[in-house]
DNA sequence: ACTATTACTTAATGACTATTAAAAAAGTAA
DNA sequence: TTACTTTTTTAATAGTCATTAAGTAATAGT
């Protein structure tokens, strides 16, 4: 190990809460690039200029952090989105704003969705603090969009759709951890406009000839 | 440690090449479940009745078993799906056969399928051996899907598009590996035929309303 | 039966990691 | 200055993991 400078020491030292949302922020970030089994807590407390169990300090384990990462952001996109949907206007109109607000929370949360999808995404899930809560909202959240598709079916604005299968195509369209870079030419945002474009005008009445399958 | 009961041996021990491909498929497996960090040898060692050592006799590295499963299936996807596109058809039907060929790859090869875009994916991009050539195949397998979807809008099949947005979107379908299990209901090809639906009725040439934007 | 090769084994190594223990430093209030 | 609390440190622990070293058993060719 190389020899470390002094600790800067400031005048005061910052508020605790200041100090945990900063090792919030950090640990989203170190969590969303390389995954939460890989990100160590030296990794994050050496960002913050501390040591590994300084940050015992905020939080009993690891795996505490990542559930709060995880809770606020389950949280605060159900809490943004359902307050940007206008109730009083068409469909339609309720699915652009749910899809656009999604992902103007996801353009000024980047770190903490991403680490937030990541880590508790795939194929098995981890043990999560509060799973039981975390998914409520998750569900909560699905529930949201359904509502709007099945009213929009109801009242004859989309043709008869499958509101589950189009959901769930709606919610993978907006997950673009893929092809989403911050630093990128598009923001979130376009990437959604795009995507409500491609859904609406499917959406539509229309009869329209499907290929037959060639299976 | 436990004690171990004594090694089993077969009357003859398999041929090099087929315990290769046991190691690998058991390795995919491992891998898609539980992510590349998080799956030890020590885990593949034991599921295949041996000690982690042996993998070394096939392989130099964990990460060199990864690369292998990544580049197979990257290459497998592609000749198999570009081997199933007519390209007397039409537009529509190419996409169709594209899309339901990518299904069916998903299908029959599933670990391998999780384990590539669970390990590849993501943010930062691991060290994989033969990276240039595992993003070579990638990037042909993009620019299959963006000769029909270009075709299809200058033969006026599909109406005028933003090709590289549409193909995008159509991959982030086709990935579906938070939806998809196994042992679900429907198959990949099933989720497939939906999206394909979803997008075809996009691409029909019909002026729509697109409701003002209401940022 | 002898030899070379293949396919493993046991045992050890070194690196890394989350977490704990105990103490020092810094700030606050009297 | 004194006592107390908050914050952070150094040092140690226990576990896991990929990888290496060196040896052993089984098989195939001769």
């Amino acid at each position: 190990m190389a020899v470390r400078e002094p600790v800067r020491r400031l005048g005061r030292p910052p508020k605790s809460q200041d100090q945990r949302q900063r090792i919030l922020r950090e640990a989203a970030q170190a969590m969303a690039t390389v995954g939460y089994e890989q990100c160590s807590l030296a990794s994050i407390a050496k960002a913050l200029d501390l040591t590994p169990p300084a940050l015992y300090h905020y939080f009993p384990t690891k795996q505490s952090i990542f559930s709060e990462i995880a809770m606020t952001t389950v949280k605060g996109i159900f809490e943004y989105v359902s307050g940007e949907i206008d109730t009083t206007r068409r469909y339609a109109e309720q699915l652009q704003q749910m899809m656009l607000a999604h992902a103007r929370y996801f353009d000024t949360n980047y770190w903490m969705m991403i680490a937030t999808i990541a880590g508790y995404g795939g194929i098995t899930r981890r043990e999560i603090e509060h799973l039981d809560e975390f998914e409520a909202y998750r569900s909560r959240y699905e529930k949201l969009l359904l509502a709007i598709l099945r009213g929009g079916t109801k009242s004859g604005e989309f043709r008869d759709i499958d509101v589950h299968s189009i959901a769930r195509s709606i919610l993978q369209l907006l997950n673009i951890t893929r092809w989403y870079r911050p630093d990128g030419q598009k923001t979130a945002a376009d990437f959604a406009a795009e995507s409500f474009d491609l859904v609406y005008r499917s959406l539509v009445p229309h009869v329209v000839d499907i290929p037959s399958t060639t299976r």
